[in-house]
DNA sequence: CAGTTCACG
DNA sequence: ACGTACGTGAACTGG
C-alpha cells in the first residue's frame, strides 16, 4: 500500500493570502467573502490532488506570541485586522468543523508553529506530511517526507516544494532558510534586515558560510565593506531575527490520529454554508464530488475466482449427486426448451456444490424426468439466480419446491434497485469485477454458471449484512418468490365472451368516433399519429397550441381539455383515444395472452424492476386495469374465478401511505387522525383551510387529498398547483399550512433529505434502500428531482414492504389452512384472492389479520374487504 | 428505439 | 436561473 499521507493546513496564511489576492467578492446581501473562498477553493483542490488520509488545520491563537515576548515590535508594522477580513474567520472555522478536519490553536504560538511541531510528529510518526499554505516562510519545514504546498497567485495553483526543489530553487537546505530570512529581514513581520543585504547577498553568505553563525565568525572574510560594517553593527539584531523566523517544533500540543483521520464530511452542512455564502462554483464541485462518492454498492475485497471443472452427468450419475448433496448448500442454474419460463419445461441442470460443479443436459420433453430427479434438492433450499423462473419451470413440470436460500437477482437488486440489469454475467462483472462468459459448450456453461451464482452469492450476501438487509433479504423477499410463482402458475381466469362483447362494442364505437373526427377535420388521417393529429388541430384548425413536447406540439389530454371548449373535435379525440387505449390495450392485449384451452391468464410479478421496491407486472400488466372511469372499468368483468363456486376477495389497504408518514414523521396530529379513524382528507382540509370538519366541502376535501398526494411524492408548490389548477402561490400557501399544522411531517421530510445527502441513499422500514445520486447533480432540476424521490421512496417503499410481508405471511396461512384459497394478485395495496365461496368469511378472516398485522406501527393498518363474482361486481364484506 | 400518450397505485 | 409532482407497462408512430 502506498505511504499515507498528512495533511497540515496553515489556515491563517491562506486567509491572508486569499484576502489579498483576490477582489473583494460579496454575497448579494453585501458580506464580503473572498478570504472563506479562497481557502475553500484552495482546500478542495488540494484534498482532490494529494487525497489524504489524515487532515488537521491550525489557526493562530492571536495576534499574541512568543514571538512579540521577544521583540515587541514583532509584525508590529501590520494594521489592524480589516473588518471586512475578520468575520471571515469565524465562516473559515465553520467550513472547517463541517469537514470534519481537528482545529488547533495554541495561545502563545502561530499557526505554523503548530505546523512545524506536528509535520516533525507526523513523519515521525510514518505518514508522508503536506503542509498546505500561503507563506513561503514555511519552507523552512521541508525535509526527507515533508513537502510544503505553496499557494500561488490566485487561490487554486499550489507549487510543491520537496527538498530538491528547494535546493534548487534556493543553492541552499530548507533550514538556511532561516537564515536567509534573519539576515535580510521580512518587512511583513516587520522585522528589520542588514542594510544592503538583499535575498541575493544573503543567499550567497548563506550558501558560502552555512549560517548566520558562521557568517559573524568570518566577518573579516566578507569584502563588500559596506556589508562587513553593517554585519558587524547589526549582530545581535541578526541572532534575534534569526529567533523570530525559526519556526517552532516542540509547541506542546499532540496529533490527535483519530480525530484527524479524514471521514466523510457533513455535506449538508458544507451545501448549506456554500449557499449562503454563493459560492455556486464550489457546491458544484462538491455536488460532483459527492455523486461519485455514492455510486452502489460497495466494493468488497475481491474473492478469487476459481471455477471447478465440469463433470459431465449421467442420469444415473446425477441421482447419485443428489443423494450425496442433500443437507448441503447446493446451487442450481437451468437451461430451458424456451425463453419463456412460464411454459418452458427445463431442458438441463448446473449444479454447484462445496468442492465442485456438473450439469446435465437432457433433450426436449425430458422436463419432467430432470424435475423428478432434482425433487430432494428442491425442497432443501438451494441458491438460484432468478429463483422465480427455476421453481415456476419445476413446478409445471410436476415438481414440489420450497423456498429458495438465496437468488443472487434479488440480491442484486436489493444492493442497488436502481441498476439496469441483474442478469447474470452483469451481476459477475459489477460484484466479482469478473467476466463470466458462455463458451458454447452447454454442459461447462451451465456448471460454470452454478458455480458464479455460489461465488456471488457469498459476495453479495455479505455486502446485504454489512447493508442492514439479510432479514428483508430471507425473510421476505426470497419467500416472496414462491408466492409470486404460484400466483403466476395459478393465474386469473378470463370470461372471454364478455371480453370479445366488450371488443364489439368499443369497435363500434371507435368506428362512428373516427368518422365524426375525419368530418371535422375535413380529412382522414391517423388518429393514433400525434404528430398528424398536431398538424390537423394546430394548423389546419388553427387551434390553439397549448403545450410543447420535445418534438412538436403536445396533444394529450391535458391540451384537448382546454380545446374542448374551442371545437367540437377535441371531445371527440378524448373519447376516440379513451376508447382506442382500452380496445388496443386491454381487450386485443389480453386477448392475445390468454390461454384459450385454460382461459387463465398468467401475468409476470417483476420482483427486481422498480426504484422503490414495489412489484411490477407485465405480459400483461394486471396492475393497470381500468377503474377510475366508469368505461373502462366495465372491462374488470372479464375477471372471474376459477369455477362457479369460486368468488374473488380483495383486501385493500386503507391510506397506507399517509399511515406511513404518520409512523415515520410520529406528527401527533396525523397519528390522532388515524387513531381516531377520522377521514384523512377531510381531516386535512380541515386543518388547512381552517374550518371545522363538518363544513368540508367536496371541493375543500379534493384540494386537500391532492395536497396529501403532493407530500407523499414530495411536495412541490408547481405540482400542487398544476394538478389544481390553482396559482403557485396559491398552492405554496396550502403547503405552508399543512406544515404548520402538521410540523413534525416538515422535520421529517427535512431529515430524511439530509440524511439522503450525507448517505448517499434513503431506507424503508424494513431497510430497503435505493440510493439517490441525483442528489449530488449540478442541475437543479436534477436535484430537485433527487429531493422528491428521497421524500417518496421510504414511503412508497415502505408500503411495498408491507404489501410483501403480508403476502408471505398470508401465503404461508393459506398453504396451511385453506389450501383451495389462492392469491392471484396484488396491486401495490391490494391483494385479490380467488376462493371457494364455501370459506369465503374464514378466508377473509385470515386475509384481513394477516394484512393488517404484517409490521406493526405507530398507527393502526386498515384493510377494507370486498367480493363478488368479477373484478367489477365487488361489495364490500362487513361481517369481519 | 425513442417519444408520446395513457392505464393503474 | 431553473421548470417538476412519486412509481410502473403497453400501444402506437416514425425515424
Amino acid at each position: 500500500m502506498a505511504r499515507e499521507k498528512l495533511l497540515l493546513i496553515d489556515a491563517n496564511s491562506i486567509i491572508h493570502r486569499a484576502f489579498h489576492a483576490l477582489p473583494p467578492l460579496q454575497t448579494s446581501t453585501g458580506i464580503q467573502t473572498n478570504a472563506v473562498f479562497g481557502f475553500a477553493n484552495m482546500l478542495q483542490k488540494a484534498l482532490a490532488t494529494v487525497d489524504p488520509q489524515y487532515v488537521v488545520v491550525a489557526f493562530d491563537h492571536s495576534k499574541v506570541s512568543f514571538r512579540t515576548g521577544l521583540y515587541q515590535d514583532y509584525k508590529g508594522t501590520r494594521p489592524e485586522t480589516a473588518p471586512e477580513l475578520r468575520p471571515q474567520f469565524a465562516l473559515v472555522k465553520e467550513l472547517v468543523a463541517a469537514w470534519g478536519f481537528p482545529l488547533y490553536e495554541k495561545e502563545g504560538y502561530e499557526a505554523d508553529d503548530i505546523i512545524g511541531t506536528l509535520a516533525k510528529k507526523g513523519k515521525e510518526a510514518g505518514p508522508e506530511v503536506l503542509i498546505l499554505t500561503g507563506d513561503r516562510d514555511a519552507l523552512q519545514l521541508v525535509e526527507e517526507g515533508v513537502k510544503v504546498l505553496l499557494m500561488r497567485r490566485g487561490t487554486t495553483e499550489t507549487e510543491t516544494y520537496d527538498l530538491r526543489a528547494v535546493e534548487e530553487r534556493y543553492g541552499i537546505k530548507p533550514h538556511q532558510l532561516i537564515d536567509v530570512k534573519a539576515l535580510m529581514g521580512d518587512p511583513s513581520d516587520n522585522i528589520p534586515g542588514v542594510p544592503g543585504i538583499g535575498e541575493k547577498t544573503a543567499l550567497q553568505l548563506i550558501r558560502q558560510y552555512g549560517s548566520v553563525e558562521e557568517v559573524l565568525a568570518h566577518l573579516e572574510e566578507i569584502k563588500n565593506k559596506k556589508i562587513r560594517e553593517n554585519l558587524k553593527a547589526y549582530r545581535d539584531q541578526v541572532l534575534l531575527a534569526k529567533k523570530l523566523a525559526t519556526i517552532q517544533r516542540d509547541v506542546p500540543v499532540e496529533l490527535e490520529w483519530e480525530k484527524a483521520r479524514r471521514c466523510s464530511p457533513d455535506y449538508g452542512a458544507i451545501l448549506k454554508l456554500y449557499k449562503q455564502l454563493e459560492f455556486n462554483s464550489l457546491i458544484k464541485e462538491i455536488l460532483k464530488e459527492m455523486g461519485e462518492k455514492h455510486q452502489p454498492p460497495p466494493q468488497l475485497t475481491k474473492t478469487r475466482i476459481e471455477i471447478p471443472p465440469v463433470t459431465k452427468l449421467g442420469l444415473q450419475e446425477l441421482e447419485t449427486l443428489v443423494e450425496e448433496l442433500k443437507g448441503t448448500e447446493v446451487v442450481l442454474s437451468f437451461a430451458w426448451e424456451t425463453p419463456n419460463y412460464l411454459e418452458a419445461p427445463p431442458l438441463g441442470v448446473g449444479l454447484s456444490w462445496e468442492k465442485g460443479a456438473g450439469a446435465w443436459l437432457g433433450s426436449r420433453g425430458e422436463g419432467r424426468i430432470l424435475a423428478e430427479k432434482l425433487q430432494p434438492l428442491l425442497t432443501a433450499e438451494p441458491l438460484y439466480h432468478d429463483a422465480k423462473a427455476a421453481m415456476v419451470s419445476l413446478r409445471q413440470a410436476g415438481a414440489q419446491v420450497g423456498d429458495p436460500g438465496g437468488d443472487t437477482m434479488i440480491a442484486g437488486y436489493l444492493l442497488n434497485p436502481t441498476a439496469s440489469s441483474y442478469d447474470l454475467p452483469q451481476l459477475c462483472l459489477t460484484h466479482l469485477d469478473w467476466a463470466l462468459v458462455e463458451e458454447g459448450d452447454l454442459h461447462r456453461d451451465l456448471g460454470q454458471k452454478a458455480s458464479a451464482i455460489r461465488f456471488l452469492h457469498q459476495n453479495l450476501l455479505t455486502k446485504l449484512q454489512l447493508a442492514g438487509m439479510e432479514r428483508l433479504y430471507r425473510e421476505v423477499e426470497l419467500p416472496l418468490t414462491r408466492v409470486l410463482g404460484e400466483m403466476e402458475i395459478y393465474g386469473v381466469t378470463v370470461d372471454l365472451e364478455t371480453l370479445e362483447a366488450i371488443g364489439k362494442e368499443l369497435e363500434s364505437q371507435i368506428e362512428t368516433l373516427s368518422e365524426e373526427i375525419y368530418q371535422l377535420a375535413g380529412e382522414r388521417f391517423n388518429i393514433n399519429s400525434p404528430r398528424q393529429l398536431a398538424v390537423v388541430l394546430f394548423e389546419k384548425l388553427g387551434l390553439p397550441p397549448l403545450k410543447k413536447t420535445k418534438t412538436g406540439f403536445s396533444t394529450d389530454s391535458e391540451v384537448l381539455e382546454e380545446l374542448a371548449e374551442k371545437h367540437p373535435i377535441a371531445v371527440k379525440l378524448l373519447e376516440y383515444r379513451q376508447l382506442a387505449k382500452l380496445k388496443s390495450t386491454y381487450v386485443e392485449g389480453i386477448k392475445a395472452l390468454v390461454n384459450p384451452s385454460t382461459r387463465t391468464l398468467h401475468t409476470t410479478f417483476n420482483q427486481t424492476v422498480t426504484a422503490t421496491g414495489r412489484l411490477s407486472s407485465s405480459e400483461p400488466n394486471l396492475q393497470n386495469i381500468p377503474i377510475r372511469l366508469e368505461v373502462g372499468r366495465q372491462l374488470r368483468k372479464i375477471f372471474i374465478p376459477r369455477s362457479p363456486d369460486r368468488v374473488l376477495l380483495s383486501g385493500d389497504y386503507s391510506q397506507i401511505e399517509l399511515r406511513i408518514l404518520a409512523h415515520l414523521s410520529q406528527d401527533e396530529g396525523l397519528i390522532r387522525s388515524f387513531m381516531e379513524g377520522e377521514d384523512i382528507h377531510t381531516r386535512t382540509a380541515a386543518e388547512v383551510f381552517g374550518v371545522p370538519l363538518e363544513e368540508v366541502t367536496p371541493l375543500l376535501r379534493r384540494r386537500a387529498k391532492a395536497v396529501n398526494f403532493g407530500i407523499i411524492y414530495g411536495i412541490s408548490d408547481f405540482g400542487l398547483s398544476r394538478e389544481l389548477g390553482i396559482s403557485r402561490s396559491e398552492a405554496h400557501e396550502y403547503v405552508e399550512r399543512y406544515f404548520q399544522r402538521y410540523p413534525k411531517v416538515k422535520e421529517y421530510l427535512d431529515r430524511v433529505v439530509n440524511q439522503a445527502r450525507l448517505d448517499g441513499y434513503v431506507t424503508t422500514i424494513l431497510g430497503r434502500r435505493r440510493y439517490i445520486p441525483e442528489l449530488f447533480s449540478p442541475n437543479y432540476n436534477v436535484r430537485s428531482f433527487g429531493e422528491r424521490v428521497a421524500m417518496n421512496t421510504p414511503i412508497q417503499g415502505s408500503a411495498a414492504d408491507i404489501i410483501k410481508v403480508a403476502m408471505v405471511k398470508l401465503f404461508k396461512r393459506l398453504e396451511k389452512e385453506f389450501p383451495e384459497a389462492k392469491l392471484i394478485l396484488q396491486v401495490h395495496d391490494e391483494l385479490i384472492l380467488d376462493v371457494p365461496q364455501k370459506i369465503l368469511l374464514p378466508v377473509a378472516e385470515v386475509v384481513k389479520g394477516e394484512m393488517e398485522g404484517a409490521v406493526k406501527l405507530r398507527v393502526p393498518l386498515k384493510v377494507e374487504l370486498k367480493w363478488g363474482p368479477n373484478w367489477y361486481d365487488m361489495q364490500p364484506l362487513e361481517e369481519i
